[in-house]
DNA sequence: TTCCTATTTCTGGTATGATGGAAGTATGAG
DNA sequence: CTCATACTTCCATCATACCAGAAATAGGAA
């Protein structure tokens, strides 16, 4: 019954979890590596941070379902979550579009080729 | 000579800025009243919060340039930043489609109208 | 000047978050 | 079963963030 959450609680919470460099840095990592994804260990190699650390990290980007982990044997591969990110890239962009005119709709889209 | 910020310790940064639900209501306050912006004492009122933590956050989301302020006579008058928002909006939706196909173009483009 | 309003800065308390070593759990191999 | 690997959870520490009352600063009016 949770429904596209308009409310703002859920996109600052987000944004929370987006906002320090290291998990940036997951999610930067999880959407180049997409769809396929990444296993934990690999994740720390290019982090360079102990696995207690990275797993808090992970676990807070499952929280906010930025992430996805599924389990095949001994690994866990995480993905990022294209819906959630789409949601958060929408969010913004309605804010900054519909509610004003700051952006400007054509400026966005020429980005990606 | 900051350059347009590709580093993502800044779009962290930015992140965490909008990542309380106080801040993030802000923003959507002066997005709302774009281009004209608020005074504090507009905020205050919309917001319920008490002067000196509203100036706080005022400060957060001034030190990461997401609003802008000038003051005209007695009054402060706060309002968003075009520039950094769609800097935010850029960085996101590069990653999210340059780096994968998480994001189809086509989807943002109609929100807006 | 004095006074009033607007807003920030000061100060301190409390809470939340980040970090990481150590121990625990899960899965598969032999 | 034992063992090894992969990853998490437990636990503690430290830093940062949030909050808000009180005091200070800035500007304009009288």
């Amino acid at each position: 019954m949770e429904g596209p959450a308009t409310d703002p609680v859920r996109y600052a919470a987000m944004f929370a979890a987006l906002g320090t460099e290291s998990r940036l840095r997951i999610v930067r990592l999880l959407l180049a590596a997409h769809p396929g994804g990444l296993i934990v260990s690999d994740i720390q190699t290019e982090m360079g941070i102990p696995a207690s650390t990275l797993s808090h990290h992970l676990d807070k980007l499952r929280q906010q379902e930025l992430v996805a982990v599924e389990r095949k044997g001994t690994f866990l591969w995480y993905r990022a979550n294209a819906v959630r990110l789409q949601e958060l890239l929408d969010f913004l962009y309605a804010e900054c579009c519909t509610r004003s005119s700051v952006v400007e709709p054509t400026a966005l889209v020429q980005i990606c080729k």
